[in-house]
DNA sequence: ATGCATGAGCG
DNA sequence: GCTCATGCATA
């Protein structure tokens, strides 16, 4: 079965404090892990036992100290990380560019530099759902052309551009994401996580998102640029506990049957989810988080290979509109 | 790098 | 309930 790793809740009282990282090297990553499951609770606590309702503030709030409802220490968890990064950055060419018009909201990508074209693997996501990348080109910045650099709405082409460097500079002057995370909140008050930081280089986050984050980090590239010799005061905080549940681990199969259904019905019904649920043998919840992950997913996923047009808004949506145009090929 | 999770905000 | 931004935990 599939099967949740465990109902428990892991409570992390205070990880070991971070000190900003070398260039190359990527220690602390393991310290912190055995305090990794110090308490056990009941996956009820968290909805029964706590009235906690408004918890997410300390992670914005770092000059409120109220500690949030599930955190043992009053620093909130602003910043907790670990700096688990082991990676720091092979990444493989592989094109992570994404071609979906949805004009909704703010996830309209790339338009087409496809470099390559994978032929459609249908692994798992042959159906690519969404939308057409269509719209030649992003309709949401317009400016005059105007030769800015940053500041202003940028066009998915600047954001794809600077993403790409802003990598390349950082791991030029020796910061792991994590460590970026970190100093955009010692420098400005918002403080990322790692994943954030991978997203934003990788361009998985919508386009309103990119365009919000993109300053932030401009500003920490031209500060970091021009300390590289220095060592920037990227101490900062980190100590807190924080209650979550822990990750459920979905089998392979339970996943494919997942897959099934949401290819059928991206968007199931309440009693659907609860019937799919109790077949699979998962919470109803885990089933309705998995669905709500995996439309986010669509929507900012690099398709597989070019969306086919015929596939559009699955979700409704998916507005009407011009969405026309043939993605790469 | 990514899977599952949380929570604000919106009907 | 959903979307969307975000991140812990994990592979």
């Amino acid at each position: 079965m599939a099967t949740t790793a465990s109902n428990h809740y892991n409570i992390l009282t205070s990880s070991p404090s971070i000190v900003h990282s070398e260039p190359g090297s990527m220690q602390q990553a393991t310290a912190y892990r055995d305090a990794q499951t110090l308490l056990q609770s009941d996956y009820s606590l968290q909805s029964n036992s706590h009235p906690l309702s408004h918890a997410h503030q300390w992670i914005t709030a770092l000059s409120h100290g109220e500690g949030g409802p599930w955190s043992s220490s009053p620093l909130g968890e602003q910043d907790i990380k670990p700096a688990v990064n082991l990676q720091h950055q092979s990444r493989p060419p592989h094109l992570v560019h994404q071609t979906h018009g949805n004009h909704h909201d703010s996830r309209a990508w790339r338009t087409t530099t496809a470099a390559h074209i994978p032929s459609m693997a249908t692994s798992n996501g042959q159906s690519l759902i969404y939308s057409q990348p269509g719209f030649g080109h992003q309709h949401q910045p317009h400016q005059s052309h105007h030769d800015h650099s940053d500041e202003d709405t940028p066009t998915s082409d600047d954001l794809e551009q600077f993403a790409k460097q802003f990598k390349q500079r950082r791991i030029k002057l020796g910061f792991t994401q994590a460590d970026v995370g970190l100093a955009l909140g010692t420098l400005y008050g918002n403080v990322f996580s790692q994943t954030t930081i991978c997203r934003f280089e990788a361009l998985q986050l919508s386009f309103k998102n990119m365009c919000k984050l993109k300053p932030l980090l401009n500003k920490w590239l031209e500060e970091a640029d021009s300390t590289s010799g220095s060592p920037t005061s990227l101490d900062k905080i980190a100590a807190q506990g924080r209650k979550r549940k822990k990750r459920t681990s979905i089998e392979v199969s339970v996943k494919g049957a997942l897959e099934s259904h949401f290819l059928k019905c991206p968007k199931p019904a309440g009693s659907e989810i609860t019937s799919l649920a109790d077949s699979l043998q998962l919470e109803k919840e885990v089933v309705r988080v998995w669905f709500c992950n995996r439309r986010q997913k669509e929507k900012r996923m690099t398709p597989p290979c070019g969306p086919l047009p015929g596939t559009e808004d699955v979700y409704g949506d998916t507005p009407p509109h011009h969405g026309v145009q043939t993605p790469v090929q």
